[in-house]
DNA sequence: AACATCAGCAACCGCGTGCAA
DNA sequence: TTTGCACGCGGTTGCTGATGT
């Protein structure tokens, strides 16, 4: 899709947190308003979205500018055509982590959270559920969710935990755990490319798939 | 041609977490 | 220890274009 230029919702202020009684710009996002933007962020850097927000011009809050900057503008972000290697990666990822985007999208380079969520919500997902209507037919009862349970970390921390802690490698819904989850998804560790973690990923999830 | 419905996606919102004062 | 700010995440909303009737 092209660069959006639709007018969303114009409507002052932004809901909930902000008491300021300044009218903020909502909805889609101008050219200009993009390069106001991103020519801010070139020199000076992308922290404190609140005084990217003011100091940039930017008639916006904070909140809106950084995930346009994150969604759209950031460098090296590809959109659309999610190839067929992209999708399955995304439907083993999401049956081993649930609904969390922003470790899958930190696994598919140049892809975003959001862009994943819209992906899965408008494709995958009937998919997903078809391909599961397909296995109860089989079998009954397939398990619902992660196979992977987490706990909310922070980026770039060990972001995974067993549900019964420790190195037990039998989570919560009986799924055997066949690899180091913490290691695995360290994604502090990049000394591995993306595409080697890619590959060890499909061979291990392989692995996993036939244990079941 | 006009209208209704659906699908895709950008953007918004609320909440949780981390951190500094 | 408490408080407030900044940031990130996941769910939801609603606009637009495509498709169907």
């Amino acid at each position: 899709m092209v660069a959006p230029t639709r007018s969303k919702k114009s409507i002052n202020g932004h809901g909930g947190s902000s008491s300021s009684k300044r009218v903020m710009n909502r909805g889609a996002w101008t050219a200009e308003e993009d390069m106001k933007l991103s020519g801010y962020i070139e020199i000076h850097g992308a922290k404190r979205w609140k005084t990217i927000a003011t100091k940039s011009g930017l008639n916006r809050c904070g909140k809106s500018c950084r995930l346009r900057w994150l969604n759209y503008l950031r460098p090296n972000i590809k959109r659309g055509n999610i190839s067929d290697e992209e999708e399955d990666l995304i439907l083993r990822l999401h049956r081993l982590l649930g609904n969390r985007w922003s470790l899958i999208a930190g696994r598919l380079p140049g892809r975003t959270d959001n862009e994943i969520k819209n992906y899965w919500n408008s494709h995958l997902n009937k998919k997903a559920i078809s391909g599961r209507e397909k296995s109860r037919e089989v079998e009954p009862a397939p398990p619902q969710g992660p196979a992977i349970s987490l706990h909310k970390a922070p980026e770039n921390s060990p972001a995974l935990e067993e549900e019964e802690g420790g190195s037990g490698d039998k989570l919560e819904d009986g799924y055997l755990d066949p690899f180091d989850v913490e290691e695995f998804f360290n994604f502090s560790n990049e000394a591995t490319s993306c595409q080697e973690w890619v590959s060890k990923f499909l061979e291990l999830d392989g692995d996993l798939l036939m244990a079941d």
